[in-house]
This record gives structure tokens, sequence and C-alpha cells, in this order.
DNA sequence: CGACACTTTGAAGACGATCAACGCCGGTGG
DNA sequence: CCACCGGCGTTGATCGTCTTCAAAGTGTCG
């Protein structure tokens, strides 16, 4: 993939399948790039829902503040990703995360009624946004079930591996894309027991210093991703960290 | 809400908004009335995907059972709710799921492809499935934040919280609609905290004696209800129950 | 060099899971 | 009719995990 996507490549993402290009044409004519720089917020928990977003290039930052004051990072972001589409669909009239620039961020953005118009004008565009939507409230059902399941081992085993197939960077040896501190929230561990966590995660075949990450033996690390990511097919993660295999049964 | 949904009242249902009369006959000929009996399978995980359900009557369990052996209940669904509409546009094959009926239930089932296909011909069906599917995508999240940042008694308050709301009951007094057993599962956690925490809740208002359960004062239960709980608007739950309300950010 | 953001490490405490025992209830069968 | 059993839920004691508070280490950038 390209530095930072421009409009021709983001005619390519499956969003656009399946239509023609003069469709594409017109529909990406809808839409304006914006920069935000690092720190800077696309919107606000709260503000009014106007834009859809695809990110062209960085990293966005989406969370919110739960009424204990704290921050839980619901989600991070990256090229090629989408922002406020479930929100615009769901009918709700603000937006109900802050969405930040962890990085310096290029995004195309869409008015609001263009992504409706778009689903009504065009069934493909349609089915297409269903298919990632439905992905999405996959992948959301697997996090929660992960957090009630397994413990920050597990959690941040799946998490890194999951990095590295999302980023495709070589498992042998790879540097973290975010800071530490975001990765925490972002499993909804405190900081400091993600750091301990890493240290211990060197007993399982994943060693981190500093920011560098190395994934050893275990033949490929698809098999390492739990089956329920949807990422890969396959996986082990959760017996090898810390399963007793208990066979008892909740129900 | 009469006691098991007529294919007549299907058509009121929000997923055929906007469609003409005709249109919708047209569609729910596809249907077939089923019934599952107390403890038999929709389907497992890993069969193929057949058809889309929507539930005119009973109580349905999805559940999972993890990779360490144990089951986690993923969601509970019931009358007027549908099953197996993410799984079919997210595209994958088979079933991700197992779906057992918890009561005797009633379901219309209609094939997987009248769902592609519906969506694909009438586009305010296919409004109507991203606003439903984007629904519960957000709600999923809500989840997962939840799961991450609240202790069992939140959980707990804010479920029943939700189940009574959901099944429009008083919140001065009703039965609990499932068993403990199936509760603590689907908040992932043991029936014993589960059972533990019932007691705790008492001194927050909400009373709990076998299966009966009492939510007091507090002035009407939309107030109790997170508000990314999407339930209701305002929430006061999570400060209730045990914050501290620190002030420390995570990032 | 010093300020500051980010991370690590230590020690104490809270919370939930686990193991075990018991109470309750409905059904079955002698 | 009573005894037994299984499913379900409660209660107690213990243990491991994660959070919390505190302090110190590392790095970058002015």
């Amino acid at each position: 993939m390209p530095k930072t996507l421009s409009p021709d490549i983001l005619k390519t993402l499956p969003l656009f399948s399946g239509l023609t290009e003069q469709e594409k044409d017109i529909l990406l004519k809808a839409g304006h790039i914006r920069h935000f720089m690092k720190g800077e917020h696309l919107f606000l928990h709260g503000d009014p829902i106007r834009y859809f977003y695809i990110i062209c290039n960085g990293t966005v930052q989406l969370f919110r503040e739960n009424p204990g004051g704290r921050e839980k990072t619901t989600d991070v972001r990256i090229k090629g990703q989408t922002i406020s589409k479930t929100e615009i669909f769901d009918a709700v009239r603000v937006h109900q995360v802050n969405a930040i620039a962890a990085d310096d961020v290029v995004v195309m953005e869409f008015p609001m009624v263009w992504l409706k118009e778009s689903a009504k004008k065009h069934s493909a565009f349609a089915l297409n946004l269903l298919s990632a939507i439905s992905r999405n409230a996959r992948e959301a059902e697997i996090e929660a079930e992960h957090q009630a399941t397994m413990s920050s081992a597990q959690l941040v085993a799946c998490f890194i591996q999951r990095v590295c197939i999302l980023h495709d960077f070589n498992p042998c040896g790879f540097e973290l894309p975010y800071s530490k501190t975001l990765i925490a929230s972002r499993l909804g561990m405190e900081l400091e027991t993600f750091s301990r966590t890493l240290s211990k995660l060197k007993e399982h075949g994943i060693t981190v210093n500093g920011t560098h990450v190395a994934i050893h033996d275990l033949g490929g690390i698809d098999r390492y991703v739990c089956a329920n990511c949807s990422v890969a097919e396959d996986c082990q993660t959760h017996q090898v960290i810390g399963e007793k295999a208990t066979t008892r049964r909740n129900v």
C-alpha cells in the first residue's frame, strides 16, 4: 500500500467494489481531503454528526469518557478504514465518541447525507456497507467476549498478533505502531498491568523490548489469532496462554 | 405486544418499514414458520449458514464454546428480534455461534439468499437492515466497553435495567425472564459471583429475591440505564454504584 | 541541562474465580 | 408416601489477578 491513499486508490477499497468507474468518480467527487495535526480532534462526543470519513493516512483514536471520569479507547483506526458509518445509520444525531488524530492524519470527508443517499441509490454500495458494518458488529461482539473471558496476557497476545497481521508486519520483528499507553487504553487495562503483562509474554513466544516486538516459533502467526477474531481462521492463543482447559460448563 | 407474532404482525417490524403492503406480502411469503422445543438447537457453531430468522415467540440463547472449553453466552434474543443477519452479510460461510431454544420457540425462517436479494432489490429494506445492524454494532461496542471498565455490580445493575425496559416490565416489581445461570453466562461472570452481586445491589436500590426483582426510588428507571447503552438517553448507573470518580486520565 | 511525557517497577489492596459444601425444589420410582 | 436424585442457587474460604498508589527510570526536545 502506498504512503497516503490518493482518491484513485480509494476507488479500490472494498466499499466501492461492484460500481462502475464512472459511478465511483461521481461518488468520490462529493468528498474533500482534510488534514488533522497530531492531537487535533475530528469531532467530540456530543457533536452533531456531519461527516463520514475515510482515512487516507495516519491513525485516529476513538474514545469515550465514561461516567467514572476515565477514558476508554474504543478503537484505533488506520489508513483504509472508515469512521462514523455505524453512528450515521443508527440514526443517533450526535457522535457517541471522541475522535482524535494520534498521528498527523489525512482523511476524505463526505457529508452524512451522501452516505445514506449513496446507499439508497446504489444497491452494490449498500451491500458493501452491510458487509463492512456486519464485520464491525461481529468484531465488536468478539471483543466483548474476549474482555469477558480472557486474561490480560491473552488479550495482549491477541492484540499484538492482530496488529501484526493488520499492518502486514513481519512477525519476526516489528515496531509497535502505537504508544503503550494507547494500547493499554484500547485493551481496557491499566498501563502498569500492560507493562507487566509484556514481560510475562516472553514465556509464551512474544518478546517485547521497548517498542520492538518479535513473535517466535509456532509455525506462522496465523495459527495464533483466535478463530473468533475473524482475522485468521485457526487459533491457539487462548489455550497456549494460561488456559487450564477446565471442562466446567456455564449453562 | 401479542403472545406470538403472526405474519401480519411481523409486517409492522421496523425491518419492513417503508415498503408497500404488497412488497411486504411478497417478501414474507418466502418465510416458513418453524417450532423448536426448549433445548433444541436452531443451528450449531460450524454449521453452514442457511437461514435468516425472525423470532415470533420464545427466547433463543446464542453462545460459543471458547478454546478453554467454557461457554460464553453472547446474546439472548427474544420475540421481534432477528438471528443471523450479521453472519450472513459478513460473508462467513458457517455459523460462529450455537443457537439454542431457551424456551419453546417459534420463528419465521427465510433462506439466506432471500435476505441478500431483498436488500439488493428494495433500497428501503437495505436501509432498514443497515440501521438494525448498525445498532447491533454499537450495542456490541458498548458491551465491550462495559466488560472492560465496569465492576460486576455495575454490569448486573445495567443488565437488569435493560431487561426491564426491553420487556416493558414494571420496575416496581417483575420476574426475571431468564435463569440466573443464563444471565451470569451472558454477563461473562460466574454464577457464584452473580449470586453474591445480587445481594450487594440491595444497597443500591435493586432488590432481588428468588426471581422477583424490584427497582426502587430514583424517579423512573430510564435515568438509570447508561447513556451509552442506547436503550435510554440519560444514565447514572455507573456513578451510583461504586465509582470513586477518579480524575485520572488514561491517555 | 532541565522539563516533560512515557514507561517501568514495587508493594498493598480490592475484586472475582475457584473449590467445596449445603439448601431448595420438582420429578421419578420403589 | 417417602426416598432418592438432578438441576439450580446460595454461602463460605481461599487464591490469583488486576488495580491502585508511589517512586524512579528512560527518552526527547527546547
